[in-house]
RNA sequence: GUCCCCUUCGUCUAGUGGCCUAGGACACUGCCCUUUCACGGCAGUAACAGGGGUUCGAGUCCCCUAGGGGACGCCA
């Protein structure tokens, strides 16, 4: 028996907790049923996939204490071999199917399809376009392919009305309609695969016979199955996790809460209890005991016992369990673990450049860098009353600062700089107008060390968090305002670049 | 809009037709311990979404309704 689950990294590269549960859980069905455990952690898309994303994510993983260094349990960051590598191999699979017939080359352009499907739509019927539909007149196929324009290949799907069955492990038989799949792309322009053509390719050469996966992808289950199908290959068990939600209720996004592994672990999260709390997550042990190890889970662990209801990620209670973890460390265990977070000579040797000019006795650094091993700050409206801006203006510069250190991936004093100093231009705001909010944010006053040098300490989870926490204390922004607010962001980063040098 | 999944305290959950007067945990409140604050101990508030069936018996099985979520991309 091989399990894997498949993770792909995010464009930021932040390991994020959702996958961390996903790939809990395939750990622990393997484990638990005797069987191998395949971590394959890449995308089809080079953009997101690089090396030092996917290293990213198999560090979280190392961190949480479910992969490791060598063995057959993980298959590397990048699997045993990169994706760029294989591309031959989806093309010929493309091709056997194109010869049975199963699949066809597609030269529609993106805004033919969008008209196609607004027009479905518009008519109240399933916006799932199919061969018939995407099906260009002879003599324009022909005129297309002289005049070399891109294709895809995409697969055929039934057309006739009809159901497809899935069986999935934990929610028995579903039904879909085969009227709401459509002839989804395999290979795209570039001739690189999908998701889809990619999944099932590689599970079947890599021998997986089990497949646990987020909820997300019932709906495409149908694609995958029919795919088999037309390999005649085996399709491997599905089984569907529930979703991690935020406290609204919606599908777990670092808009709405703290998302990245690393978060927890700079927020002063222990390893074992941030997984231990995942583990708690839609399963419970059977004596139904809260704090267990992974070893404990392993042991008892029992797919049946998955709750299907998605839970809400609940940071109060990982609070309580991370208590119950630390307390049972041996005294010396803590210092060590305290060390390694942040009391290191690598950590003191960043900060005291920046605390010797300003202190006079030892004593002096406490008030003045204490801010670096909080979490975050006991900030009120009024910790920014000594800024210029008025009260709309602050919000708008603390928001789009977060916002475009979301999308800083180069984590540096100069390039957030750079960066800040050209959204400032951008908004068309003064570098000391925009820079005494931020200190305040950062690191709760505005008497403190170069906001810059503070942020590329603390690290991009608790800057962007401390940042959040700013709007937040300021009494957030409103739905309304958000877009208004976009719209400026955007205008700022494309007008204020002075390369020119916009991030799609 | 169409389809799919889901629904037990505010939150995480136990529950696989009688053991349920629905149990545990977080959070909250109170009491005890304590020079303070925590920790710890004890107690309390709090839930089967609604309506129909099936059954001697329904939180548990079926149907409808409602609510929530997800999917509908040359993203995964």
């Amino acid at each position: 028996m091989t399990v894997r689950t498949r993770i792909a990294p995010s464009p930021t590269g932040d390991p994020h907790v959702g996958t961390a549960y996903i790939a809990l859980f395939n750990y622990c069905f393997a484990k638990a049923m005797g069987g191998e455990f395949l971590l394959r952690i890449e995308d089809t898309d080079q953009q997101r996939s690089t090396p030092e994303s996917e290293q990213a994510i198999l560090d979280s993983l190392r961190w949480l204490g479910l992969a490791w260094d060598e063995g057959p349990d993980v298959g590397g960051p990048c699997g045993p071999y990169r994706q760029s590598e294989r591309s031959e191999i989806y093309r010929e699979h493309c091709d056997a199917l194109i010869e049975k017939g199963l699949a066809f080359r597609c030269y529609r352009t993106p805004e033919e399809l969008d008209a196609l499907r607004e027009s479905r739509r518009e008519s109240g019927l399933h916006t799932a376009l199919k061969a018939s539909d995407l099906k260009l007149a002879e003599d324009e196929v022909q005129r297309r392919e002289a005049a070399g324009a891109p294709y895809v290949i995409r697969m055929v799907v039934p057309e006739e009305d009809g159901r497809c069955e899935i069986a999935d492990m934990l929610r028995g038989t579903i039904e879909l309609d085969w009227g709401q799949v459509d002839a989804q792309i395999l290979l795209k322009s570039d001739g690189m695969p999908t998701y889809h053509l990619a999944n099932v390719v590689d599970d079947h050469l890599m021998g997986i016979t089990h497949v646990l996966r987020g909820e997300e992808w019932i709906n495409s289950a149908p694609k995958h199955k029919l795919l088999y199908e037309y390999f005649g290959w085996e399709m491997p068990v599905l089984c569907h996790l529930p979703l991690l939600r935020n406290p609204d209720k919606s599908k777990l996004s670092k808009r709405k809460n703290p998302t990245s592994i690393w978060y927890y672990q700079r927020m002063g999260f222990m390893p074992e209890a941030v997984l231990n709390y995942l583990g708690r997550m839609g399963w419970s042990m059977p004596d139904e005991s809260e704090k267990f190890s992974l070893a404990e889970m392993l042991a008892n662990f029992d797919i049946t016992r998955v709750s299907l209801g998605g839970p809400i990620f609940d940071v109060e209670k990982l609070r309580w369990l991370n208590g119950m973890w630390l307390r049972e460390l041996e005294q010396d265990q803590l210092a060590q673990r305290l060390q390694d977070w942040a009391l290191n000579r690598e950590t003191l040797m960043k900060v005291l450049p920046h605390l010797q000019q300003r202190i006079e006795v030892f004593t002096d650094i406490a008030p003045l860098a204490g801010f670096f091993l909080a979490g975050l700050l006991p900030l009120t409206p009024e910790s920014f009353s000594s800024s210029n801006l008025e009260e709309e203006e602050l919000l708008t510069v603390l928001q789009c600062v977060l916002w475009r250190l979301e999308a800083e991936s180069d984590w540096n004093r100069d390039t957030l700089f750079a960066a800040v100093k050209s959204l400032a231009d951008g908004l068309g705001l003064k570098l000391k107008d925009v820079m005494p909010p931020l200190f305040v944010a950062i690191a709760g006053t505005t008497a403190s060390i170069s906001v810059v040098d503070s942020m590329e300490v603390l690290g991009p989870e608790i800057s962007r968090a401390r940042l959040r926490h700013a709007v937040d204390v300021l009494g957030g922004v409103g739905k309304k305002r958000l877009k208004k607010m976009e719209k400026r962001y955007q205008q700022a980063l494309s007008g204020g670049a002075p390369e020119g040098e916009v991030s799609a």
